[in-house]
DNA sequence: AATGAATGAGGCTTCATTCAT
DNA sequence: CATGAATGAAGCCTCATTCAT
């Protein structure tokens, strides 16, 4: 069962030119000239381009999947009420920043996983979906003993606004990165980000909630109203 | 210099379908066939298929651009002190959420922006910062007057967090919104998730800093020490 | 309305490839290296391989399609009675063996129409179906007329024995001229090919009904018992 | 001597696929796949695709050769005078119809006669000439002696006219029967098409000769002369 | 100002075959 | 005896672009 090398090698290079140029802008010949493998070796091993975008995602989020799982297990065998907000996020980031260290470089997978949702990917989103979507349930209802102050939908919706937070900071880090080095000097590394991170997503799920409902009637002020538009109020 | 029937009817396509496909995924022989225009039309209004995918941008930020330029004009002459962080914010969310109502689809051009991040287009990227650099700038002086609190270079990624909170979730708007109908019975308009992303970011921008030089020394724990590490102290 | 030179360089190249190899041995790539035209304008005027093999065929059956419909309204127009089996084959000939003598090669097309019928192009056989379907009708309500004294069914096989006489015969043209040629020291044309083949047509269309029913009780003798087998009687 | 399973195995689906779809257009792979063998199988056993495709054709024929010279021994043997025309067919079709009855399909062989000589497969007319050419010459000389008042070269064209009703009737059997099923309710065997053949076969080889060198003068009528052409005269 | 025709490059996939094991 | 892996060639098709009209 184990991987040969020529899967491997091409596992390795559509990852990286995947992660670099995107799936439609990145050719089987341009894998396959980098892997030093067959051309037909892609369609022999994983039997399409598709298969292959799939197969780079499963190589890392199924030890991520299992590590993760295991992280929880531990975290509720260990104490008698669920797990806090901030053990929960700690948690998550150590399974994150763990789990690829070995051989793979987690912007790398980041950048994928941007791709994988800004991309009209069907298949792809539909197949991690499938796989990945117990996980995520587990994580989600442990979050939400974790926050019991949130409404199941505005819960929801933050989430997204954490995952966004993560997936485009990371995904576009590269060219973050270039202009943080040159306005403040300093160069980043995937952990220190993580650091700041952290604080910012624990009071973002912590926020009061907003009243949707007397929200949803006012009407943003139009250009020339502002100074004296009704504040909403959502912060004292 | 009005923009000819073809020209908008192809700049209409376009956006469209970049959109719901990507840009390497839709051709310009779908794009054309859609506008109901001829093939070589792309070529010879807009030069090259790269262009097309500038100058649909351009029509959206354009006015986008003036018009909060336009607000911070007003916000700027109405208040002696810099204006607050909430009002800041206000203002942004009004100006995008009123522009593109004319005639155009928020929703749409959300996914394009995140396309843009996403899809490697070099060429993107460096034109939208050269021709939107001014008003970015200009916004973020103003967001550091109104957050004295934050170091530069925090400033800096948690206005990345945000913005990362934004185009992700409006990207994908439609698979998410659909799983929320789904789990929550509700249907959500852009103008809500406005309401709900707004003390969102107010507080995620007033978290407290992490101490990053000290949290870079602190390792994450491994699996097994999960119960018994320590805790960061980020939040009290 | 005139099909451009390429349209029709690429259809000559086609029909002879075509017969000669058949459809799925004839790459596109040796279609467009004989008619000297890029590779890429089969898929652009006519959209597909399939596409190409259907349009050879139309080009061919369209203008013999109207040749005999006139044909037969000229027949039908000149007679009071209903035109008899001979003069009805005599005008099924004249009007295939005129028709693509202009600028065609009739063999080439016989050809044609046995890789039609024997390689399995479902999607052939359907267009033609529904295409030349009336002319095959109203041939075939003439033949009923002119043959009252055959069931409908035993008509219907007769005229596919009658077509599969001419069909096989004249697509394997080639080689069986090349035996004859040997053997019996003659060069046959179509037209002495169409000169012995109407008198057995008709001998064929005029035999004597079988009793099927009676038949298919006997059964055909084994090895051993050939000599004493009993005789059906169909032919006194 | 005995063929392995996996050569059955592979003869089996090969037959089928090649039937079904042609000898281009069934690969190697749908073969051992459905064959459930491994795919280099075919090259190990048989060498080469083209090699397979003849060992089809002598699984079928070999069987039917022998039977058939075994037949007409008896017949030779069992008569002072040559057999006549009539005795002659019936022997034919009792081969042909009690051969393959065993394991095989009639139906299945008749569509790969007619592949093999519609589809260009040189090697395979050449092989099955030499291999079964003296069968044939055989048979061919008992028509003759059956068959005197026929000019050699009329009975070479007539044998053929006749193998093309056969081949062409029983290989393109499955959508004749369906229309015959659909038009005239009825659901036909090989063995009721052999009946009805068999009148028609007589009657088309004792037709009257034509004089070919005559008719070879006679122009075929244009359109709108129809009417009033000379008739050649063949049947009184 | 606009277009129909044409093209060179390159896309993914499938093929029959080979070879080391 | 048999097979899994691998490969070079070739398949059809689509692409963005150009150009004469």
């Amino acid at each position: 069962m184990v991987p040969s090398d020529t899967v491997t090698r091409i596992l390795d290079a559509a990852e990286v030119l995947f992660a670099e140029h995107g799936f439609s802008e990145t050719s089987l010949r341009r894998i396959t000239s980098r892997a030093e493998v067959n051309l037909a070796a892609v369609n022999y091993h994983f039997g399409s381009k598709q298969a292959l975008i799939q197969a780079v995602f499963f190589r890392y989020l199924d030890p991520f999947s299992t590590d993760l799982h295991r992280r929880l297990n531990d975290l509720e065998a260990g104490e008698a009420d669920a797990p806090g907000l901030e053990t929960l996020l700690d948690t998550l980031f150590a399974s994150v920043l763990e789990m690829p260290s070995e051989n793979h470089d987690l912007r790398t997978f980041m950048k994928l996983l941007g791709l994988a949702y800004s991309q009209t990917q069907g298949h792809l989103r539909d197949e991690l979906r499938s796989r990945y979507g117990d996980i995520f349930s587990r994580f989600l209802e442990l979050l939400r003993r974790a926050t019991p102050e949130l409404p199941d939908d505005e819960r929801f919706w933050r989430l997204h606004f954490m995952l966004g937070s993560v997936i485009f900071t990371l995904s576009g880090l590269n060219a973050l990165r270039d202009i943080a080095a040159h306005d403040y000097h300093q160069r980043v590394t995937i952990r220190e980000l993580a650091q700041r991170l952290k604080p910012v997503a624990l009071h973002a799920l912590r926020a009061p909630v907003a009243d949707i409902g007397a929200a949803a009637m006012v009407d943003y002020p139009s250009r020339g109203q502002v100074t004296s538009h009704a504040r909403t109020g959502t912060h004292s």
